[in-house]
DNA sequence: GCACCTATATATAATTG
DNA sequence: TCAATTATATATAGGTG
C-alpha cells in the first residue's frame, strides 16, 4: 500500500479526519508563524474545526482582533476601495442586524448597542468629549437622558446643512 | 553550500526575502484550501505583506468577509466569553472611536456612521420595520427627520423600564 | 524582477504501541 | 484516542536563464 498521497476531497473517515486536521492545522500554524518571522509580515487566520467548540485562532485571541481591527477599521489607506465595495458591506451588515434583532436579550447585547450608537454621536459631534472609557452603565444612562438635546441638535444641522439629494457621492461643501 | 535549511529569523537580502514570501504564501495558501477541502472546515486568513498595496486575503475577499463577520457577530454561541472580554472590547472601539473622529470627512464615512445608528435603533426596535436595504441615502434621510420620534420613545422608555443600577450584571429579571 | 530547476528540508499518511 | 515512527509526498532555498 502506497504511503502518503491522499486525493483531495472530504476524508470520509472520521476519525482520520480528525486527526488531518490536528495535524494540518499546526502544520499550517507553523507555516504561517515562519512567514511571518521570515519575511516581517503581519497576518492572522481563524480555522472552525468541525466538533471544536472554539476555533482556532492564530497568533493568539488578542493578536488575531487586532489584525482584524486594522482589516476592519479601514482607515490606514483605503484599501477598502478597492478590496470591497463599502455600499455591499453595510447592506450585509444591515442584514446581520436583521437577523439578529429576534435574538437580542442579553444585557451585554444592549451595551454592545449603545456603545455602537456612542460611536455615531461622537463621531457625528452630537457628544462633546469622550466620556469615560470605564463606566459603561453610565454611558448608557448619559445617552438615554441626552436624547432630547440630540435630538434637537440634529434636526438644527439636518435642517441647516441639508444637501437633501439622494443621488451620487458630493461633499458637503461647507469651507472652514 | 548547503541548500534548504534557513534560520527563523527576518531574511536580511530584500529580494530574497520577497522572494520567500511570495513563494510561502504560495504555498501557505494552497495548505489552508486542503485542510478546509479534505476535513470541511470554515477557514480565513489575511496577510499584510511588506510592500504589497492589498493584503492577501483567503479564501476570497468575500469569502473572508463571510468567516470574519461569522467571528464578529458572535451571536452563534457564547464564544466570546472564553474567547476575548466583551468589555475591553468595547474599550478598545471606544478608543478606535476615538482616533477615528479627527479624520471623518467622506460622505462614505458618514454613511457607514448612519448604517451603524440605525443597526442601534432597530436592535432597540425604535424603528419598527426593515427600510429598504438599497437606497441608504434614504436611510439616512429617514433616520434624521424621525430622530425627534425615536427620542421621545427613547424617553418613555427610558422612565418606565429603568433599572437604573450601574453595577454589575444582573439581568432585568422579568418573567415571561 | 520572474519562471523554472533540483537538492534538501519539512509535512504528513499510514502504521504501531 | 494520543504519541511516536517511518516512508513518502510536498515545499522551498538557492541556483540558472
Amino acid at each position: 500500500m502506497v504511503r502518503g498521497k491522499v486525493k483531495l476531497r472530504l476524508i470520509a473517515d472520521e476519525s482520520a479526519r480528525r486527526a488531518a486536521f490536528r495535524k494540518r492545522t499546526k502544520g499550517l500554524l507553523k507555516k504561517l508563524d515562519e512567514v511571518t518571522k521570515l519575511c516581517d509580515v503581519e497576518a492572522c487566520a481563524i480555522i472552525y474545526g468541525q466538533n471544536e467548540a472554539q476555533p482556532t485562532l492564530w497568533p493568539s485571541p488578542e493578536g488575531f482582533q487586532a489584525v482584524i481591527h486594522r482589516f476592519m477599521g479601514m482607515s490606514e489607506v483605503d484599501r477598502s476601495k478597492k478590496m470591497l465595495n463599502l455600499e455591499s458591506y453595510l447592506q450585509e451588515r444591515l442584514i446581520k442586524t436583521h437577523e439578529q434583532i429576534n435574538r437580542l436579550s442579553s444585557e451585554n447585547e444592549e451595551k454592545r448597542l449603545t456603545l455602537i450608537m456612542y460611536e455615531y454621536l461622537a463621531a457625528q459631534r452630537f457628544v462633546e468629549k469622550p466620556m469615560d472609557l470605564v463606566d459603561l452603565d453610565g454611558l448608557i444612562r448619559l445617552l438615554h437622558q441626552n436624547m432630547g438635546n440630540i435630538a434637537r441638535r440634529m434636526a438644527m444641522l439636518n435642517a441647516t446643512g441639508t444637501q437633501g439629494e439622494a443621488s451620487s457621492s458630493h461633499p458637503p461643501n461647507q469651507s472652514g
